[in-house]
RNA sequence: GGUGGAGUGGCCGAGAGGCGAGGCAACGGCCUGCAAAGCCGUCUACACGGGUUCAAAUCCCGUCUCCACCUCCA
């Protein structure tokens, strides 16, 4: 395999070569379930599923480890905004995310740890730092020692003396520099007391980095191959786990990727700038394969302006590549998947460039729906069984069961499927005697019902609008 | 203040020294009774100002605009 990525530690695209031959290791950051998924924070399960499809598909055998971080700061103060337990809050966020990555069509990870179920873990990792001389205990927290890590700063080139001092300075006068992190916190008498863990140094809860560090160090070891997430969180939150796990004694992670972000109205979708789309909203107007193929065709490092127009257009670009599909097994029959072509091999081994890779798609379509046209079946065929495996590496596979329209009656489509050939046959006999106002007035009425006829060569076909 | 990124044709969106990605839209043609779908063609751009080069959207210098991170964040 010659997978190129851009790695964000050297600022450079890098062979990708595994750590244990065969065999990947990825870790990715997972969502603070304080609420709904919004489509940016799905675009970062997505580049990273495209990324697994793409390394399984090479022939590696992927580990791939995805956190829930189900406990932090917004949870405790949403729920109580609420009026709910904080880990009811947690978990009905987790499935309502859970449900948007299966919307989708993420495959699921190979493990998805909680923060909350890891803390003897975190324990046991804040007592190596603190051994190392690397954190220290203040007032019940416990915190990393950035002074003490010359390395601390080094993922996103930053000079500890040049960082902005924090602005939540209440905890300040306990840190030997303002700039060290905590790893672990006291317990505050405001917060639930179910929200607290026994530890050397006391009741606490989870800082927010250390969650990482320690279930990568669990199921992925102390070193591994690829670390995801989004741009965001390079600094601060993966400047501190590297430097905390790589303080600790563990080489941590190989590879730095981040994906960019989704923006609206030219800015950063979040929640409290207010200008978020929610995945169940979105998923209301494009069907859920047309919002990942909008979100799947831009390169993962680039910006993505969320606009209605971009995401229309984008259905109407998979649409295009559908139709080719479904046209095609209706001349030559189901074909299996073919060989990938050598363009779009490339494209996606330079560092994923899933453009590149849809436009060899497009290619392929447009020379099936020309052999469609001439009859040639046989190219029809390997046209169709490349589109079908490029598609079906980015998840976008039209004739995949994921797809496939939910619920829909086996006897109601044939019925359905009966009726529709009843008035195609009565337009087929007006047309025989030349009455096209009558033929049309069947179109017509066909398409009101949201019935598309087509005149093909072999014959009428139908199927619903989109 | 420090760090990182972006400005491409009507629109989306790649590329990163020379053979003008791909898609959407528009227009013209083919096909069709008419459509639809499809195919062919047209429109052809790289924020601005300098420079390097036989050749620059791509390299260098400068300028402008925008975004992100340094506080929770995909």
């Amino acid at each position: 395999m010659s997978l190129r990525l851009y790695d964000t530690a050297a600022h450079a695209v890098r062979d990708f070569t595994p750590l244990r031959a065969g065999r990947v290791s990825m870790y990715v950051c997972g969502l603070t379930v304080q609420g709904p998924p919004h489509i940016g924070h799905v675009r970062a399960a997505l580049a990273f599923d495209v990324l697994r499809r793409w390394l399984t598909h090479a022939g590696l055998e992927v580990t791939f480890v995805r956190n829930v971080t189900d406990i932090d700061d917004k949870i405790l103060a949403k729920a109580a905004a609420h009026g709910v337990e904080w880990w009811d809050w947690a978990y009905r966020n987790e499935l309502a995310c859970t449900r948007a990555y299966e919307v989708l069509g993420t495959l699921p990870p190979t493990y998805e740890p909680r923060a909350t179920g890891h803390v003897p873990e975190m324990v046991a990792m804040i007592e190596r730092l603190v051994e190392r001389g690397h954190a220290y205990a203040a007032g019940g927290d416990v915190y990393f020692d950035v002074r003490s890590w010359p390395a601390y700063g080094e993922l996103t080139g930053q000079k500890v003396e040049d960082l902005q001092p924090a602005a939540d300075s209440d905890t300040d006068d306990l840190k030997r520099d303002p700039r060290d992190f905590a790893l672990w916190k006291a317990h505050k008498p405001t917060d639930p007391a179910t929200a607290s863990w026994d530890t050397p140094w006391g009741r606490g809860r989870p800082g927010w980095h250390l969650e990482c560090s320690a279930m990568a160090h669990k199921y992925l070891g102390e070193e591994f191959d690829l670390h995801g997430g989004g741009l965001d969180l390079r600094f601060p939150h993966h400047e501190n786990e590297q430097a905390q796990s790589r303080a600790a004694g563990d080489p941590f992670t190989r590879y730095w990727l981040h994906n960019g972000w989704v923006t609206l109205g030219g800015e950063k979708m979040s929640k409290s700038m207010g200008n978020t789309a929610l995945v169940d909203e979105v998923v209301t107007r494009v069907r859920p394969v047309e919002l990942r193929y909008y979100l799947v065709t831009p390169h993962y490092r680039s910006t993505i302006e969320f606009t209605d127009a971009a995401l229309v257009e984008a259905g109407q670009a998979y649409r295009r590549l559908e139709s080719f599909v479904r046209r095609a097994v209706e001349r030559v029959g189901d074909v299996p998947s073919g060989t990938l072509p050598t363009a779009f091999v490339d494209a996606l081994d330079d560092d994923l460039a899933t453009p590149a890779a849809i436009a060899v798609a497009h290619e392929h379509a447009r020379a099936g729906n020309t052999a469609l046209a001439d009859g040639d079946d046989t190219a029809v065929a390997a046209a169709l069984g490349a589109v079908r495996a490029m598609l079906g590496v980015l998840g976008l596979d039209p004739l995949d069961p994921h797809w496939a329209d939910g619920g829909a009656d086996d006897r109601l489509t044939e019925v359905t499927d009966g009726l529709v050939r009843l008035a195609l046959d009565q337009r087929a006999a007006a047309r025989a005697r030349k009455d096209y106002a009558a033929a049309d007035a069947i179109r017509d009425q066909l398409t009101t019902l949201g019935v598309v006829v087509e005149d093909t060569p072999s014959g009428p076909r139908w199927e619903l609008s989109r």
